[in-house]
DNA sequence: GCCGGAATGTTATGTTATAACAGCATCATG
DNA sequence: CATGATGCTGTTATAACATAACATTCCGGC
């Protein structure tokens, strides 16, 4: 279970799914919550990538299965699986992330590359301080947060340095 | 010109946007781009208040004036006006929000109160700074930031602590 | 088997945003 | 003044994202 920094590079992504799916069937369990077959096969069509996903890809996704379900649907799923912990939302973007930590309880925090499309979630202490800092300052009582850093990230970087330019 | 915290809750909106107004204006001319009548009234329009605006109600308010544009026309507009800093857009709820300060280089991070609907401009060095730390330690090259903290302003959860219900 | 609540299906519509091209204003230049 | 370049605005159409409202089905408990 990759909870580092940047979702390493060359890494086996095919486990890195594997675990967080069984994860998130053990931490639905536990809370007696359904992850019935259309929730969970929503959460594996976002879990494909680490790249965050629109709805419309989803119900795209799902209508190559066979079925065809309307937006409400992917909706729904998303939104359970939203509260639940399993996908976040990347309000800059309208889209769909998984989390590949849902048991750890945390704030959402995201880079986001503009050239590989990757999003990496922020676990970062002094960051989580300083905002909950600055809430306090002003007397704010803090309940949500979108943090979206959006540029590029180290491997994108050296890939630029050195002159490459992948489709 | 109130660049302060939370945007102080009995203040002369009416010379503030006035300043702000004369702010743009002035700086625009600076740059040589042209602060047409048709992104000045798009401008006044956002700056009426400290709430966001959506780009919808922004074409109702030109509608009442008589013109009835269409939404690329209010898109274009809100896009120059982001260009020069005159307008932020808050990604968590496709809206846009003035901004009170364009004249100051500065992150675009907010405050906003989901009870009075107003979004506060941030400017917290402890904060830029804890954001590009964590950007650094990721060896990731930051562009562009969203930050949005939801949640209850002071004079908010002052009134809800005491009990008010305003409508 | 029957009921009740949860999940999903279905239809329709609302909301936000952009593509593509047409027309017009403004301004420098000859 | 004509001319053309540029940039702003108008217009039409459509794409992309999201939800309301109601019907149906599934599934466990009785
Ligand atoms: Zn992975
Ligand atoms: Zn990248
Ligand atoms: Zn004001
Ligand atoms: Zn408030």
């Amino acid at each position: 279970m990759s909870t580092s920094a940047f979702p390493l590079s060359p890494h086996n992504h095919q486990a890195c799914m594997r675990e967080t799916l069984a994860e998130a069937e053990a931490l639905a369990a536990t809370r007696g919550e359904r992850l019935t077959p259309l929730r969970r096969r929503v959460l594996e069509i976002v879990l494909e990538s680490h790249r965050p996903v629109g709805a419309y890809d989803v119900l795209g996704a799902l209508a190559r299965d066979g079925a065809r379900p309307a937006p409400p649907t992917v909706y729904r799923a998303l939104d359970f699986l939203r509260a639940q912990g399993f996908v976040h939302r990347i309000d800059s973007r309208n889209a769909f992330v998984a989390c590949f930590a849902p048991a750890k309880a945390h704030r959402c925090h995201f880079l986001l590359c503009r050239r590989c499309g990757r999003a990496a979630e922020i676990l970062d202490a002094a960051l989580d301080q300083a905002l909950a800092e600055t809430a306090r300052q002003a007397g704010f009582a803090a309940e949500r947060e979108t943090v979206e850093i959006a540029g590029l990230c180290a491997d994108c970087r050296e890939d630029a340095s050195a002159g490459v330019g992948a489709a």
